[in-house]
DNA sequence: TATTGTTATACTCTATAACTATA
DNA sequence: TATAGTTATAGAGTATAACAATA
């Protein structure tokens, strides 16, 4: 689509730079496409926003579990969660509850209705994942795993250190 | 942090979904994690929003590109691109010229200023990017490359047929 | 004092569409 | 008619902080 410039050759060249070929550009743009094809299930089909979504998958795995818990499971601070949950409780698709033995907790759980339509969409959410991850070799799969822990800790790491 | 509930094994047993085993929510949080440690540079030190630092390193590659093929080049729409291009240009580090040939394009130049920022921003976020990558073996960081592009292949056939 | 959670506010992004100009 | 670009608008997402309740 288009080719560097290279007008000057010798030593006032150009670092040379492609965003196409910037690791965190390319990532960036594979997380995206990756999350659309989830969000076509959950958002399109069943009207959940993405906190939502999450939410519902972090009580899902287990009702009953705290709403700082769920934060925590989900990647979401105490307000997306709050309003996530407002929304699901809105919907009828979850319950919240003071914890009695310490009345600072709000207990999350699914709903009947909650949990049928988690049901439904988890099968969908894995099928999804599946056919995404059906491009790789199970060698290739393993490498990548492997690799998605490391990059996070070091990206955690340079985080750190500003 | 969180263990499944497991109350009832047999038939009727839950299809165990745990989000931090999904790919697509370890993809989404890893690409985060990283495009935030670029972020650090162009955001925190020099005050470029995530569009203005992609334009601008569309133009980096190569000067008097159209804003159209500028767009491609990074992902992002006629509109965001419109924008980008505007705050830039307020800036005083790109310009935006009526292309003689076709009057419909705009082709977009650095100016001095945009040229020694773009050449002071560059060597920074590779300088990032290699940090993060030093994680990986040579054969891991191979077949991590491979995979993102078959990954990306796989979500956009999956993105057409809904 | 520290933790959990809610609410308010403002800011950024995003998506849709209406609009202009050029071809 | 189609393409390139701008502008308007509303909706979603994000970040900061003030606040209330509980420990």
């Amino acid at each position: 689509m288009a080719e560097p410039q290279n007008d000057k050759p010798g030593p006032a060249a150009e670092p040379s730079f492609d965003l196409q070929k910037f690791f965190p550009y390319r990532l960036a743009i594979l997380a995206e496409q990756v999350s659309e094809t989830v969000a076509q299930i959950y958002a399109d089909r069943f009207d959940l926003g993405r906190q939502e979504w999450r939410i519902l998958s972090a009580i899902g795995y287990r009702n009953g579990m705290p709403a700082k818990e769920a934060g925590d499971y989900a990647a979401l601070d105490k307000m997306q969660v709050s309003r996530a949950v407002a929304n699901l409780v809105e919907k009828g698709l979850a319950t919240r509850e003071v914890d009695a033995a310490d009345r600072r907790n709000h207990l999350l759980r699914l709903t009947e209705a909650g949990r049928a339509l988690y049901l439904k969409i988890i099968p969908l959410a894995l099928a999804r994942e599946a056919f995404v991850l059906d491009a790789l070799s199970p060698e290739e799969a393993r490498v990548l795993d492997g690799a998605l822990d490391k990059l996070s800790a070091r990206a955690r790491e340079l985080r750190r250190i500003g």
